[in-house]
DNA sequence: TATTGTTATACTCTATAACTATA
DNA sequence: TATAGTTATAGAGTATAACAATA
């Protein structure tokens, strides 16, 4: 039986190196995402305002704003952006006149549809030939991190709200 | 037995929902990156070029842009803000009179051995109380992941120079 | 001639503050 | 009085192009 140190200190290295793979997936999957929107003529945060509109419908900006966590002014420039470039409409709302509602034109719709293709493509070459339990063990250990990185940055910014 | 049927539709759902989820941690890992690099005074941008005259030493502006992958005269804004900040200095070339030398001074040197340890301290958040097996089950699948990913971006981006 | 870093200019994303129109 | 969205202004990060000093 051998002696017990803490674990803290004895696999450290295999913690920070662990961590610094997490950190370079993360750059190509920010690099991939980043490449692939430009081909449809997309920013990250135009296509994430997009995203929004194609998931919960037409709605004002003031909603979008908070879901983006962004100020109604950045907002007002995104969608300008969006409407320049043709994948949203600003519409009347129907019954508040300050409000308008943004919306997504044709063009808006294909592209979202397009890129939903993508990230079943993408998927499947990321996950596609993992094992059903390779895939099980990696998003255990996935959710184990995300839920712990959740707990550290709700510690940081103390009650939203 | 149940007959089979191609792996690429019947688990589709399953794939698309594990992008997702790397996705939230992408997210969640900006997040906490960006906010702890604030604590310092300090951006992404500015912490990347940071950390390789940390890494490699004093190094003129033209080895950061390549390291970067920005332009030159996007180095000449970041190094200002650095010597701004107290972070960094231009030290004359020692024999190429056109050339600097970005060097950290001793604020920049502390900073980054602080950021070390909240790396380490991370780490140990993330992954310290998986077990060993449930860690290289996590690790196997998070290769796997970046390996794929490696090489989509390469096809993508044909032959870089 | 080629290279290093800068000035000049511009675009995107972000923010605050003041203002207009409406609720 | 409060809210939705805008104009006005500013700063960081990114890019190209033209230029100065040096190799």
């Amino acid at each position: 039986m051998q002696f017990t140190m803490s674990k803290t200190h004895e696999l450290q290295p295999a913690l920070t190196n662990a961590l610094d793979q997490v950190l370079e997936l993360v750059v190509l999957l920010g690099d991939d995402m980043q490449h692939s929107l430009a081909g449809h003529g997309l920013s990250l945060p135009r296509a994430h305002l997009l995203w929004l509109v194609h998931r919960n419908g037409p709605q004002t900006q003031r909603v979008l704003a908070d879901a983006l966590k962004v100020t109604p002014r950045n907002v007002t420039s995104l969608v300008d952006g969006l409407v320049d470039t043709g994948f949203v409409t600003r519409e009347r709302h129907p019954t508040d006149r300050r409000a308008t509602l943004v919306s997504l034109t044709d063009h808006g719709a294909s592209t979202l549809a397009a890129m939903d293709e993508s990230r079943k493509d993408l998927a499947e070459l990321l996950f596609g030939d993992l094992s059903s339990a390779q895939l099980k063990a990696f998003l255990h250990g996935l959710n184990h991190v995300a839920s712990r990185l959740r707990e550290g940055l709700q510690a940081a910014q103390p009650t939203e709200r």
